[in-house]
DNA sequence: AGCTTATACAAGGAAATACTAATATGTTTC
DNA sequence: GAAACATATTAGTATTTCCTTGTATAAGCT
């Protein structure tokens, strides 16, 4: 397994307030941002939401007439979240379901959490 | 308490394979839109991670050398992880110290968990 | 086979983003 | 108060993102 890190540059001369930082897991950090970025975005967040929300699989045309965007749009939105590795889809006939992975589960319900609990 | 919600376009005319989805709570949305938007840049998150990872504060000139922006970049990185609610800041002298908030290190948590345990 | 439906892919453009450079503000030190 | 340092702000720009339109693929129907 590969342990590449970001280097840090302010490794060596300790100055008056500079202490140098633990290094960010490089691997981590591209999975991490694959993730965060694929939620953090109007159309794919509330996509997300929706394919959470429903028990079984949803299939894209029910997703396509809850958002405001393009079938292609949608389309590739759902792409996106495929890649992130935030949804799993199976073919079923002609249509497409999309169901919720673990990370989504997890994380919709940390921001949840966190939503509720303070501020 | 304002309790708006996306219109959910499908309510109504349920087709072949379409059944209404549930709405999404549009203020819970915004909150963890700027929230996950946030994360999710390159710089941000390491700069994020570098504050989580040490125990006290972090002031900015450590996180300008360990990053490869400008000190500019990582003064607007810094201010929008401040209004995301993902750091504090304390000023201290001409110093001016961040620190995770709970969010953070949940979110941060969370995502280890995630990358540790499944794929 | 041809038509319709469901979804994906490709190319282009408008809008948002994230940086740099320059300047401003505030703090310490001399 | 002036110089030096730490951070923030502004303005401009290059890149990236996200959507639309148009086309392709694939399955179901007649």
């Amino acid at each position: 397994m590969v342990q590449d890190t970001v280097a840090d540059g302010a490794t060596g001369d300790a100055d008056a307030c500079c202490t140098p930082l633990g290094d960010v897991d490089a691997d981590a950090m591209a999975i991490d941002l694959q993730v965060l970025s694929a939620m953090g975005n109007d159309t794919r967040y509330e996509l997300l939401r929706r394919i959470a929300n429903a028990d079984d699989g949803v299939c894209v045309c029910d997703l396509e007439a809850a958002v405001g965007v393009s079938q292609s749009a949608v389309s590739q939105a759902l792409s996106r979240l495929y890649a992130a590795g935030l949804v799993t889809r199976r073919k079923e006939g002609s249509w497409r379901y999309y169901e919720p992975t673990e990370t989504t589960v997890a994380l919709l319900e940390t921001l949840d959490d966190l939503r509720g609990t303070h501020e």
